[in-house]
RNA sequence: GCGGCUGUAGUCUAGUCUGGUUAGGACUUGGGCCUUCCAAGCCUACGACCCGGGUUCAAAUCCCGGCAGCCGCACCA
């Protein structure tokens, strides 16, 4: 399997390795080593390339423990805590709440654990695979949860993604971009779930990191200014209706999908568009690229449209490596109503609007006496009510009945006088919808080096495109001699000052020491030869094609950073 | 969380069934020799029985527990 042969070299070389190695692992836990946390860095500053650099959105940092309240608004402490049974004979396990709802079609959601095995005996549910008996309901807690400060009162948890540090200070946010729409922020950093049982490697760990983009869009519209620039490029798309059909995927055009509606809106489009030339340009071909939407039944409930980009491996399928969603307002929203904030950004109209409309006033004179201490609670509830449906209550009934703390007062047509107004609307207050492209950066890093592994003949090359390897140029001396072994050293030392990874090596035979530098990816390599001290010029070999060039050794950097930084290629000098 | 299989240097592996000398080999790696372009050869060195407990005169080997990996089930808003 490619797989393990990549992931041997990983450990081998330094990018990967499983962590507390020595104290026998913990499932779920990763290391970078040398060249995987140089690589790791290269991958994010790229990305960074893009989103903060190319498409202007900022980026923030924000703490990885959170308080309770934040994640209860967020929906994370109720979703993270599902309820389990096990079935005591065959030992399958069970979601309770779904049993459940299954046998007695019972909405049962976010019962506490108690309650869920008083209904499991109650009504005599077995387990549904073999009848046995179920047993008491626990809670699995996938957020890892911990205690903030010293008397351990408050509860707090590892933030489960990145993207609620976004949500959360949106309105000093909001203000940085001086209250004007559409607006990203991203965050880089590590998230954490307490996975049941994390395996395929650094597909499914425990600590991960996220690359997320937060984009604050106007509901009203999800066109993109720079569409053009993408409506060309050609996705391979698999629509949730292709699935269902099961007539697989389809490659089809950025503006056809648009057009086509088969993704939700042009905004959305951009993203899978960007995330594309994203994986490109880091070595992932379009054939092992698919585009999935997510069925409406996997959808979560907030969302309106998600798409999945999928990587093909050998020994896991398809795997979901970036999720870009329209997540709706529901996070500002949730978030406004637990901490009692306006999240809403004022739109204002390219026209203020004119409106004529009925006011229903008090007349104070008799209102003070009549309501004493209630009177300026009776104001506040008129402010806020139709006129008209207090009118409507008159010539019905008489009177409208205000409630205030529990005592009905009864307004009656003498103490409300009716007005209309000429009110300007100059705008309106609005919660934005978030798309948000979300990046799985380890599994980002695992599909570059399962997609840029080669092997050709005996020979192992990681294809790394040069802008990312982390070891950038290795100088070699041809033989073990002393000259040149002392002239590739002062190249080593050049390169190194002028802010290139450069590594010497002179162990080993020339063959054995290029077979090393391919197979963690060094894109170039520069060898110190006998015609190297008689008229300084030695030799750039590239990775990929394993041919050469001579150069002067005063033009050696000026080459290799045009050939690293991609402004010239290797068959053009 | 459950079940099955597995665990010997950096890697691959012999030995385990049937307990018994200094745990053997290959590759890799370090040093040296040789070598003027793609893992050659020679010399040399470093390096391992997953952890804990038990049985035994004696445990890599047998037993129990734990941990980890792989596979299947479940889980993965």
């Amino acid at each position: 399997m490619k797989n393990d042969e990549v992931m041997n070299i990983a450990k081998k070389r330094g990018f990967l390795w499983s962590s507390f190695e020595i104290y026998s692992g913990v499932a779920g836990f990763f290391d970078y080593g040398p060249l995987g946390a140089t690589l790791k860095n290269n991958i994010m500053n790229k990305w960074r390339n893009y989103y903060v650099i190319s498409e202007g959105f900022y980026e923030i940092e924000s703490p990885t423990i959170m308080p309770e309240e934040a994640l209860k608004a967020s929906g994370h402490v109720d979703h993270f805590n599902d309820p389990m049974t096990e079935c005591k004979d065959c030992l399958e396990v069970f979601r309770a709440d779904h049993v459940i709802n299954e046998a007695t079609g019972k909405d049962v959601e976010g019962l506490e654990n108690d309650e869920l095995s008083r209904i499991l005996s109650e009504e005599k549910l077995s387990c549904p695979r073999c009848g046995g008996h179920l047993t008491h309901v626990w809670s699995y807690n996938l957020m890892f949860q911990t205690l903030i400060g010293s008397k351990g009162k408050k509860t707090g948890y590892m933030r489960p993604e990145t993207a609620q540090g976004i949500f959360i200070p949106f309105k000093r946010l909001l203000r940085f971009n001086r209250g004007k729409l559409p607006f990203g922020v991203v965050q880089m950093g590590k998230a954490y779930r307490n996975e049941i049982s994390p395996r395929q490697g650094v597909i499914r760990l425990r600590e991960f990191t996220q690359a997320e983009v937060e984009i604050f869009v106007n509901p009203k519209n999800k066109n993109h200014p720079n569409f053009k620039e993408v409506s060309g490029d050609v996705l391979n798309l698999y629509s949730a209706e292709s699935q269902m059909k099961e007539t697989g995927p389809s490659k089809l055009t950025a503006q056809h999908a648009v057009t086509e509606e088969i993704i939700s809106s042009e905004i959305l489009t951009y993203q899978l568009c960007l995330a594309r030339r994203f994986l490109n340009d880091l070595g992932i071909s379009d054939d092992v690229i698919r585009f999935r939407q997510h069925l409406s039944s996997e959808m979560a409930h907030y969302a309106i449209d998600c798409w999945d980009v999928e990587i093909e491996t050998d020994s896991f399928g398809w795997i979901e490596i970036i999720g870009i969603a329209d997540r709706t307002d529901f996070d500002l929203k949730s978030h406004s109503i637990h901490s009692k904030e306006d999240l809403t950004v004022f739109i204002e109209y390219s026209e203020p609007k004119t409106v004529m409309k009925i006011m229903a006033k008090p007349q104070m004179k008799k209102f003070g006496p009549l309501f004493k201490a209630d009177a300026p609670k009776i104001m506040e509830i008129l402010k806020n009510t139709d006129a008209s449906s207090i009118e409507e209550s008159f010539q019905e009934k008489g009177h409208y009945p205000v409630e205030v703390d529990g005592t009905i007062h009864n307004l009656t047509p003498d103490i409300i006088e009716f007005q209309e107004v000429e009110e300007t609307i100059r705008g309106e207050k609005i919660y934005p919808h978030v798309i948000e492209p979300s990046y799985g950066i380890d599994r980002i890093i695992y599909s570059v080096l399962l997609h840029c592994f080669q092997e050709e003949d005996d020979r192992t090359i990681l294809k790394l495109p040069a802008d990312i390897a982390p070891v950038e140029v290795n100088v070699f001396p041809l033989v073990n001699k002393k000259e040149l072994a002392n002239l590739a050293q002062e190249i080593k030392k050049l390169l190194r000052n002028n802010g290139f990874i450069a590594e010497y090596d002179a162990s080993g035979t020339i063959g054995r020491r290029y077979a090393r530098s391919d197979e963690i990816g060094v894109p170039y390599a520069v060898t110190v030869d006998h015609k190297s001290l008689e008229d300084n010029t030695i030799t750039i070999r590239n990775r990929d094609d394993s041919k050469q060039v001579r150069i002067p050794i005063k033009e050696v950097y000026n080459t290799l950073g045009d050939l690293i930084n991609l402004r010239i290629r290797f068959e053009d000098l």
